[in-house]
DNA sequence: TGACAAATGCAAATAAGTTGCATATAATAA
DNA sequence: TTATTATATGCAACTTATTTGCATTTGTCA
């Protein structure tokens, strides 16, 4: 088990376009910047982050735009979408995806959890007769500097 | 690692009023539908199921009050909130809470899963200093009918 | 460079959930 | 049993998240 966040660990060099036509996806200003804002995010983003983020590029997409634009990511598993108990979704890059969170109910910070045995929780599953595509697990507590 | 529904097992003679009343909660027709819906589901319930399901009974509360009632019961840890990906909050009674869901993508059937380790997840996770109040467990795919 | 499919913007709609306030009702004490 | 009071409910309106339809624009590829 590692706490860590995993969201430090990208290469900052990526090649989005490349990421985008392989997926049968146009490359446009608009998409380039969802992917770069969900490149560097430190945690999950929300929509309103995002278009926050292409804002502060000088990119400009409507809000329905970047909704379009996270679903058909979403849809191609370019990236994978989440919740966290707020009522909507959050996003992340699903290379940096392989692993879960934990939220802290009180100041909102997220950590990364890795490296943690639910492969082989899914393995017995699978067993049953149940195919697993895909997994949720996050951890709701207080962090360090909230417990006291 | 256990596959099967616990929903099967809910004694059904359990004092909903006792629950209310020590929970400082006061004895309304709508609140005992609402924990009753709960406590006979065989699936975590939506806003609109729990709805239908005291429509049925003859119980009229608006849905601004089930709202209110859910909160409240999930306030007091009478209930709990979880989500499936969908964009909306499902409810379940505390009672038959300690486990997780599968959720079939194609037909929504969900299945429960008990039995896993994840407590031995959380007692590592515990020694970094974390907090851990809840988590959250499920698992996405093609249940045994869809896979054909 | 032109054609065509795909992407975007705008307006409007839908769905989930919340808030304010006036009224109704459950709990408690007389 | 009734009166009192705090709490719960109903209704209308609102907010936030997300989707849809349609006209216009923009990548891509020949």
């Amino acid at each position: 088990m590692q706490l860590n966040n995993i969201y430090n660990m990208t290469n900052t060099r990526h090649d989005c376009k490349k990421e985008l036509r392989g997926a049968s996806l146009k490359v446009t200003p608009a998409r380039l910047g969802v992917l770069a804002a969900l490149e560097q995010a430190q945690t999950p983003l929300d929509v309103s982050e995002i278009i926050t983020y292409l804002e502060n590029k000088g990119i400009k997409a409507d809000k329905v735009t970047v909704f379009r634009i996270i679903n058909a990511l979403t849809d191609k598993g370019l990236t994978k979408q989440i919740q966290f108990n707020e009522g909507k979704f959050r996003y992340e890059h699903s290379r940096k995806a392989d692993h879960h969170h934990f939220v802290c109910e009180r100041c909102g910070k997220i950590e990364d959890v890795s490296n943690c045995n639910i492969d082989e929780v899914e393995k017995d599953i699978q067993k049953k007769g149940l195919l697993i595509k895909r997994h949720s697990l996050e951890f709701f507590g207080l962090c360090k500097d909230c417990q006291s």
